[in-house]
RNA sequence: GGGGGAGUGGCGGAAUUGGCAGACGCGCAUGACUUAGGAUCAUGUAUCUUUAUGAUGUGAGGGUUCGAAUCCCUCCUUCCCCA
């Protein structure tokens, strides 16, 4: 009756009639337990590629499983559909960013249905459509009435490339994160969201089930460091204040050090060093970020002409202008203390200014001359009055007596006072191109800003905008839009920026609840019931940017009170800790990222000759890497091609260029006729994927190959979810090869005869042993090592089979078990199996196999002895034994009175087994001489 | 420069409150079936040697321990984040 595996049909039919019959669909149910799992919402970009793959059907494994168990799950998918490459794309291709949005849409919703995920589509949220930014607008509404949203002069991020400004997430090594095109810095009136009102509940992740990359990454982004501010003046008696993480080390500065863009600049700079002054200013702005922070670069400045009053000590020293300090840390000025910090003591050297140790450590004696490197470890205060003999630690903060010290006798005597800095700062959020969500405010006369009041909402982003980028926001050219009436009805301005695309993202978890709504953002009662998502998963490269905009987006909304109603259902329902929504996600998960696969390139011989400084080859010749060189044919493999010049490098390591003739003769084995110049392959490094290397997989090509469920399993079994890795084509052999053997498992024959009782136990055990190891591996995201636990199920059934000493009743049994366990990995194998089997339907709608300890307890176990490291001999043992029988069975044993001889055991150490997932370890005893 | 990961056969990877290293799979080898094999089946597959109750072996070196891939120290390589 064997029939053949066809997987396009089976996928085609069960993806049909899940649909039409709904079994996905996710509905509140206060009877059952629910889990919200989260899958990071894609850009459409075009095309799904294998990395949407890798980071969703592994979720979707996961939350069938969930389902499987027991919870009502939801498991939803949309868009994040604003953003600059639409944009680009619509000014290339001379089409509406809609039309490109949606058309790209449409396909990857047909892209994403051949994945048979569980996602419900009639949750499906897409951020751009006018149903879903015109909440994203109302949340901008609330935070403005509340101050979470101000407009502000600041210094900002200015791309020439992309003609907008970026937030400080953005811009990576003072380059923009995704052109890699420079940034400069620009003073612009911008709008911003108060990040750092919630700075410190950012930091407590004691709720939170993330990784600790994660964790670490975004402590440090928030940066928070203690220290004190402390007021110098001027000469003239304008207040500097500065702030300082070590003011135990205030009687060591002998300079000060303002930003460039420090206000005071001007204000202070002598006539004589004015022209100086304002080309260094000038020559800064410049700079990139990074340049300036760099630590080996030079350490330029100049000296203002003016001296400022050290509070401590009330000594003069001279205030400089330096690009290494940075107006938007602290207070954009440094005392600077060249003995005990790095980059002040490598300025001092430069400008020869004085160095002048004040903590001085055990045994040592630093003077200024003998200083090669600051000093910035632990010792006693020197040279600071009262302080003198205070002991300095390498502890931060409070935590080290001689800051704590010094910052008590600040505040006392009102020099300074204590105070805790970030890194972090304010969110800057005004994007000044056309695809994003309008800011909701109109500019009335004068400085008026009054917001778009709610039942205007939302304001429609208009069609028919040149948005050929100009460096102002395309929106301010169209008329309609910009030109406006206010409140009292008089003539004003629309706002133009339009939203970080990051803030529509930070809140689409609670837009899924309910996406049509036209009331609210997200209906309270779905909230209360699936708030807050459970388990959340995506890329790591989120970890300081979407990761922590929506957590203090969580925050936000519930300060503006956009929780209440969902909080009273939930304390209605008996759920107390309604505090949990100000985390957004509860359980984070990382997934790696498919790479490229290295590989080798063509190795040629080319003909021709030598043309300046390339040679021009007529004829190239794909070659067996052990050819012999023939002199004047150079030969290698290709490194690099760029259109017809190739980059050959030979076995000795030496490079040619080679440029191929139009009309060369290319002859690769294995292809008739001459070949194209692009048909010769290049040597690819295990990297990411890119259109332009050449070495992206996919997944359309791998799914009409051989079936969704196999790409799925195969993505999952391949790789460590949480590391990725590069993609090797060979190994989805090993998956193919499994499924068609459960497909022939369940068409063969099911057996006849009686069953041996020993060995249906035995197939009853390792049925249990697969269901305990499959269902910790799906809780645990390790995807990997469940597929090879189901693996050896599936040769342990087709041994039973072949031994033919089970019944049909244990037969199948174990038969639909697999089934079952299969489902979450491939649903749609494991449905038309399951119907096979004569299972109701839906197999995605069973409960999960139930395991039991007692019947995955192996009867007889290994007893191991060791002597030392080294096993001297194994004794099968019951399981039941225990430490006094193990020792005797041990020291009785051929093995150990072999290794012992004469001798006398001086210990005997017994290890009895541990109860694992489905199991229990075999016990170990150790003999010790 | 600072912080955080990672390093295990030819390859992907498994094993973590310290207890038989290499599960599962790819690849490879030998054999079977076959007109054929890039199908299927069987067996084998860490390395070395003097071929066995053998020795060595988880990036290198050291330490703790009866026992270390796992814990500690130093170093190397590499990836990510930050500066």
């Amino acid at each position: 009756m064997s029939e053949r595996y066809d997987h396009a049909a089976i996928e085609r039919r069960w993806q049909k009639r899940w649909e039409a019959d709904g079994i996905y669909r996710q509905k509140v149910d206060w009877a059952k337990p629910k889990h919200y799992a989260l899958t990071m919402l894609p850009y459409p970009s075009g095309d799904l590629h294998i990395g949407h793959w890798f980071a969703m059907t592994p979720s979707d494994a996961r939350a069938r499983y969930k389902r499987m168990t027991g919870f009502n799950v939801l498991f939803p998918m949309g868009f994040d559909a604003f953003g600059l490459p639409a944009e680009n794309a619509a000014v290339q291709n001379n089409i509406h960013p809609w039309e490109w949005t949606y058309s790209n849409i449409e396909r990857m919703r047909e892209q994403l249905r051949t994945m048979g995920t569980m996602f419900d589509w009639e949750r499906e949220a897409i951020s751009c459509t006018p149903e879903y930014y015109r909440w994203t607008q109302w949340f901008f509404a609330r935070f403005y009435e509340t101050g979470l949203a101000y407009r502000d002069e600041a210094l900002v991020n200015w791309s020439p490339t992309l003609q907008t400004v970026l937030a400080n997430e953005q811009v990576i090594d003072g380059k923009d994160e995704r052109t890699q095109q420079p940034v400069v810095q620009k003073m612009m009136t911008q709008w911003f969201f108060r990040y750092r009102h919630f700075v410190d509940e950012l930091l407590d992740f004691s709720q939170l089930d993330w990784p600790n990359a994660i964790v670490q990454m975004q402590t440090n982004w928030i940066g928070r460091s203690e220290g004190a501010r402390v007021t110098f003046h001027s000469e003239l008696g304008d207040p500097i204040e500065i702030f300082t993480t070590r003011p135990d080390t205030l009687w060591g500065a002998t300079f000060m050090v303002l930003a460039p863009e420090h206000p005071l600049v001007s204000k202070l700079t002598a006539e004589r060093q004015r022209e100086t002054v304002e080309a260094y200013v000038a020559q800064a702005a410049r700079r990139s970020e990074l340049e300036r922070m760099a630590e080996d670069r030079e350490k330029t400045g100049v000296y203002i002409g003016a001296s400022a009053i050290n509070p401590v000590n009330d000594e003069r020293i001279p205030i400089w202008v330096a690009d290494y300090v940075m107006i938007g840390y602290g207070s954009g000025a440094i005392m600077a203390v060249p003995a005990h910090d790095e980059r002040d003591f490598q300025f001092a050297r430069q400008h020869q200014l004085e160095i002048r140790p004040v903590i001085q450590p055990e045994g040592e004696q630093f003077t200024a001359e003998t200083m090669s490197e600051a000093w910035e470890g632990e010792g006693r205060m020197i040279h600071s009055g009262r302080f003198d003999g205070t002991e300095i630690t390498r502890a931060k903060g409070r935590a080290n007596p001689g800051i704590a010290a010094v910052i008590d006798w600040l505040q006392e005597t009102g020099i300074g006072e204590e105070s805790i800095n970030y890194r972090l700062r304010d969110w800057l959020i005004s994007r000044q191109r056309y695809w994003g969500c309008p800011i909701p405010i109109i500019h009335g006369e004068g400085d008026a800003i009054e917001r778009v009041p709610d039942d205007e909402l939302p304001v429609l982003l208009p069609e028919g905008v040149e948005f050929m980028p100009t460096g102002r926001s395309p929106l301010i050219d169209h008329e309609p839009f910009y030109r406006t009436t206010d409140s009292a009805g008089k003539p004003a301005r629309r706002e133009t920026d339009t939203m970080d695309t990051f803030l529509c993202s930070s809140w689409y978890q609670y837009r899924y609840l309910s996406p049509h709504d036209d009331r609210a953002p997200f209906d309270p009662e779905e909230a209360a019931y699936w708030l807050p998502v459970d388990t959340y998963t995506g890329g790591a490269e989120h970890a300081t940017m979407h990761l922590l905009y929506t957590r203090w987006f969580a925050r936000a909304m519930d300060e503006v009170g956009a929780f209440e109603e969902t909080k009273e259902i939930m304390r209605a329902r008996g759920r107390e800790e309604t505090d949990i929504l100000r985390e957004p996600m509860l359980q984070l998960r990382n997934q790696g990222q498919v790479l490229g696969a290295e590989r080798e390139g063509h190795y040629v011989r080319v003909e021709g000759r030598m043309e300046e400084s390339r040679f021009q080859a007529h004829r190239v010749t794909v070659i067996p890497r052990e050819s012999p060189v023939i002199p004047g044919q150079p030969q290698g493999e290709i490194k690099r091609r760029v259109e017809n010049i190739l980059h050959l490098q030979d076995g000795a390591g030496t490079s040619t260029v080679v440029e191929v003739l139009r009309d060369a003769e290319i002859t690769i084995p294995g292809l008739p006729g001459t070949a194209r110049v692009d048909q010769l392959l290049p040597h690819l490094d295990v990297q990411r994927m890119s259109k332009s290397r050449g070495n992206v997989v996919n997944p359309d090509e791998l799914v009409q190959e051989y079936g969704a469920d196999t790409v799925r399993a195969y993505l999952m079994f391949a790789f460590d979810f949480e590391k990725g890795g590069p993609w090797v084509p060979e190994g989805i052999k090993g998956v193919q090869r499994w499924l068609a053997d459960v497909w022939e498992l369940v068409q063969g024959d099911v057996p006849t005869g009686a069953g041996q009782a020993e060995e249906e136990a035995q197939l009853l055990r390792r049925t249990h042993q697969t269901i305990a190891r499959v269902s910790e591996s799906l809780e645990d995201f390790s995807f990997n090592t469940g597929i090879a636990e189901m693996m050896a199920l599936r040769n342990d059934l087709q041994a039973a089979r072949r031994r033919e000493k089970v019944s049909a009743a244990a037969w199948l049994n174990a038969l639909r078990t697999m089934i079952l366990l299969l489902a979450p990995y491939a649903p749609h194998i494991a449905e038309e199996c399951w119907a096979q089997l004569g299972g109701e339907y839906s197999v995605h709608q069973q409960a999960w196999p139930k395991y039991d300890h007692e019947l995955a307890q192996e009867p007889m176990l290994t007893l191991v002895i060791q002597g030392g490291r080294r096993v001297i001999d194994r004794i099968e043992v019951p399981a039941s034994i225990d430490e006094e029988g193990a020792k005797t069975l041990a020291l009785a044993s051929n093995g150990v009175r072999k290794w012992l001889g004469e001798q006398e055991p001086r210990r005997v150490i017994y290890i009895a087994g541990r109860r694992k997932a489905g199991t229990i370890s075999d016990p170990v005893v150790n003999i010790v001489v």
